[in-house]
DNA sequence: TCCTTGCATTGACATCCATCAATATAGCGG
DNA sequence: CCGCTATATTGATGGATGTCAATGCAAGGA
């Protein structure tokens, strides 16, 4: 049997979109979803979102990102990582350096989570 | 200088309220979203959030919250204080019950840094 | 006044996590 | 082939976190 990782779930639109408030969440889905807001839940991780999101493409490589967050590059790299894990980022590789985007859709998926029905 | 924290800035309304991906977010309001969403990041407070959405009267006690998530008492009152003190509960003491309630528009309010602007 | 009930707090413990220095890997230019 | 650059990985470490047992505390009933 055949474990799907979250960034399969993510694309394959079987991620969970009705708001928490309707009905009583399940504890697999729960855990599905904490693991998406825990990746946004660190002010690093936050700003690296931002930033990669505000920039001009729509995409940055390492290099611009450790400067802004003062970080080191190890560092920023991890936190990357668990972004791409979480299904919030993508990254394509061109020569030396690495791309991160905006997976788009990501993110609208888990505010729809959190609306309000009415 | 009075510092605000992070209930009272819920309630007037000085959350930011514009999305992440329209301009890079300072690292303050990086560190104050994303100790709201790393509030919800556990399942265990996902659920809690869940449960008490959607239960009758949208209230609940910590007696009927313990059965569901299947933890100890202390374990689901730390947790449900976590959702207190990151502005998303609120907690109302009637005789010897706490009654807990999502704070209005906290959920909302989270949902629309999320959505992309377009 | 005592006992019971519902909840909060404390202390302890195992685990996870963010961070960095050091190192490894991979692509490109000379 | 040799460095240089950009990035990823590893190992170590201090601190944060989720959990429970034990205890404290407040409200209500006998």
């Amino acid at each position: 049997m055949k474990t799907l990782t979250v960034l399969e779930q993510a694309d394959c639109c079987t991620s969970i979109c009705s708001p928490i408030t309707g009905e009583a969440i399940s504890a697999s889905d729960a855990s599905t979803l904490a693991a998406r807001f825990k990746a946004i839940g660190d002010p690093t991780r936050l700003r690296l979102l931002s930033i990669v999101a505000a920039h001009e493409g729509g995409e940055s490589c390492v290099c611009d990102l450790t400067a802004p967050v003062g970080l080191s590059q190890p560092t920023v790299s991890h936190h990357l990582k668990i972004l791409v894990e979480a299904g919030l980022l993508t990254r394509t590789k061109r020569g030396t350096w690495s791309f991160y985007a905006l997976l788009p859709g990501a993110l609208d998926s888990l505010a729809s989570v959190l609306q309000t029905p009415a």
